[in-house]
DNA sequence: CGTGCGGTTGATGTAAATCAACCCATGTGG
DNA sequence: CCACATGGGTTGATTTACATCAACCGCACG
């Protein structure tokens, strides 16, 4: 039995990356935004409720109002809206350091569903704090914008991808993406980055049936793109990937700073 | 030869819709965002240099530094991007009262194309000016924010229409969605709408061929969807199309206020 | 009066979906 | 500790939606 809906209730002893607290959504921000140290330890000492969920939890659903602001601190999450004849498209991943739902501040009630993909430690900030910490200071806000702008660049390239890429380019493009987004937070050697995902998942994410999802992932690991051993399933040589999803991460928008 | 780049040289004695200047932008924003009488004054007040755009200009192009900010007054204009095989799609489509881009303001580089779609009449508005009006006006901000969000919003839809919708239904939510957003600012009958779109250009929207997309047209048709005569295509029948694609239109966002 | 763009049509090809088993690892309860 | 249920994953046969290729048409326009 776990929470249908997330509370401000605290958890008590949770001996999770909580440790770092809010370190990772910082590194997060700094790979495409300034923020000066005073700014940085403002973020950091954000108040926040840790809370770990199982896979398959539910962050929001569509329809609902969200009262409370979840970064992801650890494992996946991702965005999905159902199509009238029950299928599935997973329309955003999240990776740790990722604000979860900064919309939800703006509008009133979520035109998608938020779930955890894998095991996942989440902090949820009062929105009273995070909007006095947007109020007191404008590059804070600044940073979470261009944090909103850049998902919606992703959201375009995803466009594309599903729009006009095959199977085989399209799977290599979404792995790229993830080792790429990847290495903001982790400093884990860019390859051996072992993707917790199903191929129901999958297929749901780049618009495919599992069973094609399965072939191509063959079709893949013949080309050395990816290693599988039993379910995991692991990069393997990134080049490969980028090659032939002909990959380019302007669209990340890194390093960015209008000025 | 037209300008490959746009600068706030003003176009003399165009006697455009600038006449009623950036009401339509107003009446834009007030479709999901409540404005004070004196927030949307200050709005209309802006100022802004008026440019007609003949189909196919490029208002910026991917890679791109945007010094201005563009708001469409009439016409259509689309983002696009392209894949490394040459293939294109489009990753939103602007109507008339919707700001160009306001993303610009805060990423260094554009990651897409934003191209007139057809004969099109923009107003350039400074950039010190709208960030003085933001700065100095929190409902307005709050304004903007919203837009981007809804766009941010209409994205994820189009990834579910793209990924998980058959060609006829994916068409008749296309159009679905093109009704009801037009009917924000024009006070057309919901019905008689016309679609100044090339097929080509339904294709590159949709993820589609345009050969398939003038077969799914002809169903569209023979369903009582849309009418055509020549070139011309026309809603015929909203509802028709509704039922087709199970549109709901709760991914607009209209009226919100978080409140 | 040609020229070209957008649209239309038919024949054919193919990437991906669908259907239907079956496999295997893991976990669970008797 | 075995029996069984379950959730991925794998595989082959078949179908299908959509792409591709290649004409041809007709209006608009310079």
């Amino acid at each position: 039995m776990r929470p249908d809906r997330l509370a401000l209730t605290p958890d008590i002893a949770n001996d999770l990356p909580a440790n770092q607290g809010l370190d990772i959504f910082v590194r997060k921000l700094l790979s495409h935004s300034a923020l000066a140290p005073d700014d940085q330890q403002a973020l950091r000492l954000l108040p926040f409720t840790p809370r770990r969920l199982d896979a398959g939890d539910y962050i929001l659903r569509e329809g609902e109002r969200s009262e409370v602001c979840p970064l992801l601190l650890s494992g996946l999450a991702y965005r999905h809206k159902f199509a009238a004849d029950g299928g599935r498209q997973i329309v955003a991943l999240k990776m740790p350091g990722d604000a979860l739902d900064l919309q939800s501040l703006f509008l009133r009630v979520a035109d998608h569903n938020l779930q955890a993909l894998t095991v996942a430690d989440i902090a949820i900030v009062p929105i009273k704090a995070l909007e006095q910490l947007v109020r007191a200071r404008g590059t804070i806000a600044r940073a979470l914008l261009v944090d909103i702008l850049i998902e919606a660049s992703i959201g375009r390239e995803w466009l594309l991808n599903i729009g006009r890429r095959n199977a085989l380019s399209r799977l290599a493009h979404f792995l790229c993406e993830l080792v790429y987004r990847l290495h903001v937070t982790t400093v884990e050697p860019p390859e051996r980055v072992d993707v917790p995902i199903t191929q129901e998942q999958l297929a749901d994410l780049l618009g495919l049936t599992p069973v094609h999802i399965n072939r191509t992932l063959r079709s893949l690991e013949d080309a050395g793109g990816i290693i599988r051993q039993g379910r995991k399933l692991v990069i393997g040589d990134v080049n490969v990937l980028r090659g032939i999803a002909s990959y380019s991460d302007i669209y990340l928008h890194r390093g960015q700073q209008t000025g």
